[in-house]
DNA sequence: GCACCTCGAGTTCC
DNA sequence: CTCGAGGTGC
C-alpha cells in the first residue's frame, strides 16, 4: 500500500528539520532546540517509516545516527561500531502504575525475560552522562588513539586533544591487559568547573558556554590542544570496544571493576539492579540525586549484565536489544509565546507574565511563566509569537531561557509596557532607579483591591480558611466587599447570594434541594472561619495589614517591641526607627500607612467589627536603651546636629520643653555649634515641624512609660542565635519547626551566613547545605532537632 | 562608603 | 527560590 500524500509530506518536512537540528548541534555544537524536541521529531520520523516502509530512504536521518565531521580532523574507522541506544521516555498521562508509566522499559524486561526464559535478569545500571561519547584504543597498554563517535561507524581523530584530560589515563596500570583495547566512555564538563568557567569569561567579557555539554563538545573540537588543555574537562568509562588478545570478565559490572584496577575512572554510581522493580527503584534513587551530582546527566542506562546473555539477545539494526537508556523528564521543552500580558500585585508592582501553548516539563504541564519585569523581557528580547525555550531547573518555577530566533514569525514586534492598568486604567509609572513599574490607582484599582484582601485571608496572616481566590474575585466584583474590613459584615445570605450569582456568571446550573443544603453548610464554615480570625495575634494583624515593606519578621519585630496596636498606629516614623532593622524608609512606609484616613478608617472599621489582637503586653524594657530623646534629636533633618551633639543638648536640658525653652544662645552653651543652634532655630521656626516633633516626644514618652522597668523574662535558651531550616522536615511542617524555635529565643532566617549558629537540614536539602559546609556552620539533622527541643520541654 | 546580611514580594502547579 | 533593595556594621 503507497503511503498517503500527507505522510509523504510529514516525512520529508520532518527530515529537512532533523538534518538542520543535526547540523546545529554536531558540526556547529550551537543547538538551537532541546534535545526532548529532536528526539520526538526523530520518533515522529521514525513511526511514521515504520507504518510506511516504502517511505525510507538511505539518506534519511533514522539511517544513521549523528552526522558527518566537519573538516579539520582526519576520520577514524572505529573497530567496532559504537552503539546507539534506544531511549524510553515516562509516559505523563500514566497513572500511578510504574509498569504503565514506564511501559518501554517494561517491555524491554519483559522481551529479555521471554527471550532468555527466567525471571528478573540482573542489569548493570549506570547514570547516563550528558557528555560526549568517545572511544580509546590502548596498545600494549598505551593510548594511541581517541576519536569521537561520530556516527558510530567512523568519528573524528581527537587524539592530541584527549591526551589534555587529565582524568583519561595515558598507560595503563597493571599488566594483565589485553594487546589491543578499545575503551568506551563519555568526556564531560564538571558542573562546577562549568559554572567557574562561566564566571571568569563573563568577568573577561568573553563567549559563555551554552551548557556543560556544548562546553565539553566545543573544547574537544578544538585544533589546538594547547586550547582543550584549558578547559576543565573530565572522563567516565563505561564500556569495552575491540579486545585483542586478552580476556574480559564474563558480565559487565565485572568489566566496569576491570576498567577502575586499569586505571579508568568509572562512575561510582554504576550499580546492579534485578528486574524491572530494581531498574525502577535505581532510576527513582538517581533521579532524586540529580541535582546533587557533580555532572549533568539526561537519564540512566541498563544494560544485560552477563554477556553471554547479551549475545543471545543481539540487536535490531545497530541499536543492541539488551541495553536501554531510561531518561529524565526533560527540564527544557520549546513551546510558544502566545501573549504576554501584566498581573498587579498587592502593592501595585506590574509583573509580566507570557501565555504559553501547554508543554510538558519535568513532569508538568507549563501554561505560564513569569517575565519578572521589563528589563527581563528586553534582555531576552521575548515577542509575542516567538518560540521560546522553557526551564523547570532544580526549583519549581519556570522560566523562559532564551528565545530561538530562527523562528521568530516575520511581523514579530518588541514588547512593549502597557501605559495604562489594564484593570484599572490608572498610569502605570517606573519609579527612578527600580526595576517595577506600578499601577498607581491604589486601593481604587480592583486587582490591588483583591490582592489585599487575599493577603489579608492568608495562612501566614489572619489564616481565614476557606477563602480562595474564587471567592475574592466574586466578593470584590459583585460589590459585596470593598476593603477588608467588609469581610466581617458579611451574613450567611450574603455568602449565598454571592455563590449563586458566581454560578451563573460561570453557567453552572441551577441548584437542587441537596447543593442547597451542601451550600449553606460551606457558608456557615466561611462564616465561622472568618469569626475565627477576630482572635489573632498583633504580629499577624499587623502584617494582614499590608503596609508597604512591612512582611512577617518586621510585623513581629512591630508586636514584640512596641507590643500594642493603640501605639503602633500612632507612632511617628521618628520612634518607630529605634527599633532593630527598622530604618528611614520603613519607618516612613510605617507612619505613612497609619496616617492614611483611608487606612485609618479601614483599621477603626476591623476594631469595630470586633478584630481583637490578643495578646497585647507592655512595650519591651529594652526600648529604653535604645529610645530616648537625643535619638529623636539626633534624627531631625538639622545640618550640624549630628549624634554626638545631639545627644550633649538631650542631657543638659532632659526634657523637650526645657531644650525649646533655652533657645540658640542656651544651645551654643550646652555645646552645639553656632551653626547647628542656628539650623536647629530655623528649622523649629516652621510651626508644622515644631508641632510633629513635640508630637513624636509626646509618642516617645507615652511609649517609654508604658514600658516595665526591666525585663521581666529569665534567658531563653538560644537566645541570640540565628538558625536556618532547609529541606522537607517528617514530624513537623517548617512553619511549625520554626515557631519552636523562635519560642527558645532563636532568630530564624532564610539563608545560611557565618553568622549562623546552624542548619537544620531535612530530606533533599538543598544549596542551603553547601553555604553551610563553605562557612563552617554547624548541620543538625531532623533527630538533632527533635532531640534538642526535648530536651528543652518542647 | 562599602560589604554583607536579611527581609519583602512575587511566582507556578496540583 | 530568586531578585532587589533596605539596614547595619566595619
Amino acid at each position: 500500500m503507497a503511503a498517503p500524500a500527507t505522510a509523504v509530506a510529514r516525512a520529508a518536512e520532518l527530515r529537512a528539520t532533523i538534518e538542520e537540528h543535526n547540523h546545529r548541534y554536531h558540526v556547529l555544537d550551537a543547538p538551537s532546540v532541546p534535545d526532548a524536541e529532536y528526539d520526538r521529531l526523530v520518533r515522529e520520523l521514525e513511526a511514521i517509516e515504520a507504518e510506511h516502509p516504502d517511505l525510507v530512504t538511505p539518506e534519511s536521518p533514522t539511517q544513521r545516527v549523528g552526522a558527518r565531521p566537519d573538516s579539520g580532523f582526519a576520520t577514524v574507522r572505529h573497530a567496532l561500531p559504537m552503539l546507539s541506544l534506544a531511549n524510553a521516555f515516562e509516559d505523563p498521562d500514566a497513572g500511578d502504575d510504574d509498569r504503565a508509566r514506564y511501559r518501554e522499559v517494561a517491555d524491554f524486561v519483559r522481551r529479555i525475560e521471554e527471550a532468555l526464559d527466567l525471571r528478573d535478569p540482573a542489569f548493570s545500571v549506570e547514570p547516563k552522562l550528558d557528555g560526549l561519547a568517545i572511544s580509546l584504543r590502548y596498545e600494549d597498554g598505551r593510548f594511541v588513539q581517541g576519536a569521537t563517535r561520530g556516527d558510530g561507524e567512523t568519528g573524528e581523530d581527537v587524539t592530541a586533544n584527549l591526551r589534555t584530560i587529565r582524568a583519561l589515563p595515558l598507560k595503563l596500570r597493571g599488566s594483565d591487559w589485553p594487546r589491543v583495547l578499545e575503551v568506551r566512555g563519555e568526556v564531560y564538563m564538571p558542573k562546577a568547573a562549568f559554572e567557574a568557567w562561566n564566571a571568569a569569561a563573563l568577568a573577561a567579557g568573553e563567549r559563555l558556554m551554552a551548557n556543560p555539554r556544548n562546553g565539553a563538545a566545543g573544547s574537544l573540537r578544538q585544533i589546538d590542544p594547547a586550547v582543550t588543555a584549558r578547559r576543565p574537562l573530565a572522563f567516565f568509562a563505561y564500556s569495552v570496544g575491540l579486545v585483542e588478545r586478552g580476556e574480559l570478565p564474563d558480565t559487565h559490572s565485572a568489566t566496569l571493576a576491570r576498567l577502575r584496577d586499569w586505571g579508568f575512572p568509572v562512575s561510582a554510581e554504576t550499580d546492579v539492579a534485578r528486574g524491572f522493580d530494581g531498574l525502577v527503584a535505581y532510576f527513582r534513587r538517581i533521579g532524586s540525586r540529580r541535582d546533587a551530582l557533580p555532572f549533568d546527566i539526561d537519564g540512566v542506562v541498563y544494560k544485560l549484565d552477563r554477556f553471554d546473555q547479551q549475545r543471545v539477545m543481539g540487536f535490531v539494526s545497530r541499536a543492541p536489544r539488551w541495553a536501554i537508556a531510561h531518561k529524565f523528564p526533560a527540564l527544557e521543552e520549546s513551546t510558544t509565546v502566545l501573549d504576554i500580558e501584566v498581573q498587579i500585585g498587592r502593592t501595585g508592582a506590574v509583573t509580566p507574565v507570557a501565555r504559553l501553548a501547554p508543554v510538558q516539563v519535568a513532569g508538568v504541564t507549563v501554561t505560564n511563566a513569569t517575565l519578572h519585569n521589563e528589563d527581563q523581557i528586553a534582555r531576552l528580547d521575548v515577542r509575542v509569537g516567538d518560540s521560546v525555550v522553557v526551564r523547570r531547573a532544580g526549583d519549581v518555577i519556570p522560566e523562559v531561557v532564551r528565545v530561538v530566533v530562527e523562528r521568530r514569525p516575520p511581523h514579530a514586534v518588541p514588547w512593549r509596557m502597557p501605559g495604562q492598568c489594564p484593570v484599572c486604567g490608572a498610569q502605570l509609572q517606573r519609579e527612578e532607579g527600580q526595576a517595577a513599574w506600578r499601577c498607581t490607582g491604589g486601593l481604587s484599582c480592583a486587582a490591588q483591591r483583591k490582592e489585599a484582601i487575599r493577603h489579608f485571608a492568608s495562612r501566614r496572616a489572619m489564616d481565614i480558611e476557606g477563602l480562595g481566590e474564587r471567592f475574592i474575585e466574586a466578593l470584590t466584583d459583585f460589590g459585596f466587599v470593598e476593603t477588608i474590613a467588609d469581610l466581617y459584615r458579611l451574613t450567611l445570605d450574603d455568602f449565598l447570594a454571592m455563590k449563586r450569582r458566581a454560578e451563573e456568571r460561570e453557567g453552572v446550573v441551577p441548584e437542587t434541594v441537596k447543593q442547597g443544603k451542601i451550600a449553606t453548610r460551606w457558608a456557615e464554615n466561611l462564616l465561622e472561619a472568618i469569626d475565627r480570625s477576630r482572635r489573632t495575634t498583633l504580629a499577624r494583624f499587623l502584617f494582614a495589614l499590608g503596609i508597604p515593606q512591612v512582611g512577617e519578621t518586621t510585623a513581629k519585630t512591630l508586636a514584640h517591641w512596641i507590643g500594642r496596636l493603640e501605639y503602633v498606629r500612632r507612632m511617628p516614623a521618628a520612634v518607630l526607627r529605634a527599633l532593630p532593622d527598622i530604618g528611614a524608609e520603613v519607618a516612613e512606609s510605617i507612619a505613612a500607612f497609619f496616617a492614611q484616613p483611608g487606612n485609618q478608617s479601614v483599621v477603626q472599621g476591623l476594631l469595630d467589627a470586633g478584630v481583637a489582637p490578643a495578646d497585647e503586653h507592655p512595650p519591651a524594657p529594652e526600648l529604653r536603651d535604645r529610645l530616648d530623646l537625643g535619638t529623636l534629636l539626633s534624627q531631625l533633618p538639622v545640618d550640624k546636629l549630628g549624634g554626638k551633639s545631639a545627644q550633649r543638648l538631650a542631657q543638659s536640658y532632659g526634657t523637650l520643653e526645657a531644650l525649646l525653652q533655652a533657645g540658640p544662645t542656651g544651645w551654643t552653651g550646652a555645646g552645639l555649634s553656632a551653626q547647628g543652634a542656628a539650623n536647629l532655630e530655623q528649622w523649629l521656626a516652621d510651626p508644622l515641624q515644631r508641632q510633629s516633633l513635640l508630637q513624636a516626644d509626646v509618642s516617645m514618652r507615652e511609649l517609654l512609660d508604658a514600658a516595665p522597668a526591666q525585663a521581666e523574662r529569665g534567658a531563653a535558651p538560644l537566645h541570640g542565635q540565628t538558625w536556618v531550616l532547609t529541606g522537607t522536615l517528617a514530624s513537623m511542617g517548617r512553619d511549625e519547626a520554626k515557631a519552636k524555635l523562635e519560642a527558645l529565643g532563636a532568630k530564624v532566617s532564610g539563608s545560611v551566613s557565618k553568622k549562623t549558629h546552624a542548619l537544620v537540614a531535612g530530606e533533599s536539602a538543598g544549596s542551603k547545605l553547601d553555604d553551610a559546609r563553605k562557612h563552617g556552620v554547624q548541620v543538625l539533622d531532623e533527630a538533632a532537632l527533635l532531640a534538642l527541643l526535648q530536651s528543652h520541654g518542647g
